[in-house]
RNA sequence: GCGCCCGUAGCUCAGCUGGAUAGAGCAUCGGACUUCGAAUCCGGUGGUCGGGAGUUCGAAUCUCUCCGGGCGCGCCA
């Protein structure tokens, strides 16, 4: 709604200044302005031409607005400080159109592309549970998937499972050769309902650092597992199988928690089965975008060049020994999402209730969902792996196609590492230098870190307490379920508000917080708002509510809006959420959205505050507060959405 | 050595393609509950935007340089 002003007002200008002046217009910068009652937004175009036109900015500011027709939508253009051309909104034009808008549930967004987007998150390693680092990247990915389908764009959820890599062979080193069970041993754990499988994992898996130096230096036991596991048809591959699939579940159990569902689980064995590096090697060898060295430090290899800034060296794509490397097998696997590999997987369904599917090499169901091919692909992975992305992006470029490298992007973010107090609080060992960092970095491999069930039980708990006091007619079960949306809405905003390049020094006391800037003040206003409505009816029954979408077309709310600034910035602010989705998508920054979000909770609560509604006795005054309490509402409720965050039913 | 990121209030962070008086939250001090639920609201204290130079009518934002910190550059994944 909003960009459609943008775009008139910006035409509009462009065209003004044309026949004003006949010369080629600069680009007109629409900004918000300082305060709303100057106007909603404004354009330093002035200066530009200024300097152009040998004129004084506010003269030529002056004869722009005479030389402006009309734009729809807004109601006057007005010279302002040294030269700025402030606008001014039809102010009730703005709440109709924002209003059908968020009604239709599909927003302008970004371009016209039609094609599919895949979004390749969460990604874990299928050994072990899954902690805060994890939870960030799912959370992120998660929401940008969300603000990508608001606009109507297909998407498509990848979970990438490395089934078969060291990890997981580490811990299978761990069951067989540290506790010496067998397979069945292995699988009465799994089934055992007082073992926390992927927990007993966590702790297994530090174990094995600690075997290989003391026991297999070489890690011979390592290696031998690994090509037991890759070659399959083994007890070993059936432990590993077994091992990290039931981890998997672990692993999606956990994310569903802060509702993150997925559509399709590729898996690195099926990769392999399926001899997808095979046809990518091939193609790669065929349009020389690798070569064998003969000579030097890389001989007997295959390598591929770089002419990407920083990286010198050849990047060995194939060892010499004829393995391939973990990025080569990430290039079939991009190569393969583009739609490029020309070969695909066989899928059988994993979840049938959430509708997740898996990929297979043998038991395929007949009647799937069309996988793979996307126009686009995402990848969010952490910024450290950015030269491994920097080089599967390479692959796709080498064998010639431009177009679909420049659609693969890396959805790069920074790590979630620990304070020093919260390193402390775990029983991590500091040297003095780290007590003097701002972070701490944790090692899975040590089976450090905040584990993401041990934070989310920790925060419901909270909830549960919090809950309880405020709300003693509650059931348990209502106390239950009430709880665990206040918790998985305090982690996503948590994990949510910070910028993508921001390192996260997990705190406990921020993380547990549920003041101030965190997900239940969000959810709190949104509750608030929904009980006006509630309320309204328990006082008057026989209220009509259809008069609040009627008083959207009630000449009336020009006026009102226009007497009231206070109002009318909070419906500016809600009105805001399609610029809001356009620039997440463009700058690939969930943050903003949260910001956003927050903002328009904080002009909600002071509106809420400000003004009671179910005691207002002028009823046109009492109609106009229940229309604008209704559009925030619904704003707000909808950029909660956005986000994964679940608004309680009372709070 | 090369490359990327960061440095903004006591703490944790926003600040969009350069634009009007640099903003939040937490902390701290003070005020508002017989309430459409105070997980809230109102007010106070708190900043030479790491230092310097440059570009510009205009720089927290762009360029260069220096200082301080993080990460990456494997025949690991």
């Amino acid at each position: 709604m909003l960009l459609d002003i943008h775009v008139r007002i910006k035409d509009a200008l462009r065209a003004a200044i044309v026949s004003q002046w006949n010369i080629d217009p600069p680009d007109v910068v629409l900004n918000q302005t300082p305060k709303i009652a100057m106007g909603e937004l404004a354009t330093p175009v002035c200066f530009e031409l200024a300097k152009r036109l040998k004129k004084a900015p506010r003269a030529a500011a002056a004869e722009l607005i005479a030389a402006a027709g009309p734009i729809e939508g807004v109601r006057k253009l007005e010279l302002a400080g040294a030269g700025y051309i402030n606008l001014f909104l039809d102010r009730a034009n703005v709440l109709r159109g924002s209003s059908m808008e968020m009604d239709a549930g599909k927003f302008r967004g970004f371009g016209d592309n039609p094609g599919k987007v895949i979004v390749e998150h969460t990604n874990i390693n299928p050994n072990k549970a899954a902690h805060i680092g994890h939870l960030r990247n799912a959370a992120i990915g998660d929401t940008f998937v969300r603000v990508m389908k608001s606009t109507g764009r297909p998407v498509e959820i990848q979970n990438y499972i490395d089934n078969t890599g060291v990890q997981v062979a580490d811990v299978i080193v761990g069951f067989k050769y540290i506790e010496k069970k067998s397979l069945d041993e292995v699988k009465a754990l799994i089934a055992d309902p007082d073992v926390r499988f992927d927990y007993y994992c966590w702790d297994l898996y530090a174990k094995s650092a600690a075997f290989y130096e003391a026991e297999d230096p070489k890690k011979t036991l390592r290696g031998q597992t690994l090509k037991e596991i890759e070659e399959g048809g083994n007890e070993t591959a059936q432990m590993g199988e077994a091992v990290a699939m039931t981890i998997v579940k672990c692993h999606l159990a956990t994310m569903a928690r802060i509702n993150v569902r997925y559509d399709l689980l590729p898996r690195e064995s099926d990769i392999l089965h399926l001899k997808f590096w095979d046809r990518a090697f091939e193609e790669l060898k065929a349009k020389n975008a690798i070569f064998f060295e003969n000579e030097g430090k890389n001989k007997g290899c295959w390598v591929m060049t770089l002419d990407a800034e920083g990286y010198d060296d050849d990047k060995i794509i194939v060892r010499s020994n004829g393995t391939v490397t973990y990025v080569g097998k990430d290039i079939a696997y991009q190569l393969w999402k583009l739609g490029l590999l020309h070969k695909d997987f066989l899928y059988d369904l994993f979840d049938s209730d959430r509708h997740v599917w898996v990929t297979s090499s043998a038991n395929g169901r007949p009647i799937h969902p069309a996988f793979g091919h996307g126009a686009s692909v995402y990848n969010v992975i952490d910024v450290r792996q950015s030269y491994l992305q920097t080089v599967v992006r390479q692959g796709v470029l080498a064998l010639g196609y431009e177009e679909e490298a420049k659609n693969s992007v890396h959805f790069a973010y920074e790590m979630v590492a620990l304070s020093p107090a919260c390193a402390q609080e775990l029983g991590i060992e500091l040297s003095e230098e780290d007590r003097k960092r701002s972070h701490v970095e944790v090692s899975g491999r040590k089976g450090q870190g905040v584990k993401a069930d041990d934070l989310l039980d920790t925060l419901e708990n909270d909830a549960r307490r919090e809950v309880e006091k405020r709300n003693p007619e509650l059931t348990p079960a209502e106390v239950a379920e009430i709880s665990h949306q206040i918790a998985a809405g305090a982690l996503r905003y948590f994990l949510l508000k910070f910028t993508r390049n921001a390192i996260i020094a997990f705190d406990f006391k921020e993380a547990l917080n549920f003041v101030g800037e965190t997900g239940p003040y969000l959810q709190y206003a949104a509750v608030r708002g929904c009980n006006i409505i509630n309320k309204l009816i328990a006082a008057q029954p026989d209220y009509d509510l259809n008069r609040i979408k009627r008083f959207e077309n009630d000449p009336k709310l020009q006026t009102m809006l226009a007497e009231s600034d206070d109002i009318w910035e909070l419906v500016y602010i809600a009105s805001r959420l399609d610029e809001i989705i356009a620039q997440v998508i463009q700058t690939m920054e969930p943050a903003t959205l949260a910001k956003h979000a927050f903002t328009l909770a904080q002009a909600f609560s002071v509106f809420y505050g400000k003004y009671r509604i179910i005691d207002e006795n002028d009823e046109d005054k009492q109609v106009f507060y229940l229309t604008v309490a209704d559009f925030a509402r619904r704003s707000l409720m909808l950029s909660l959405e956005l986000m994964g965050i679940e608004v309680p039913r009372r709070m």
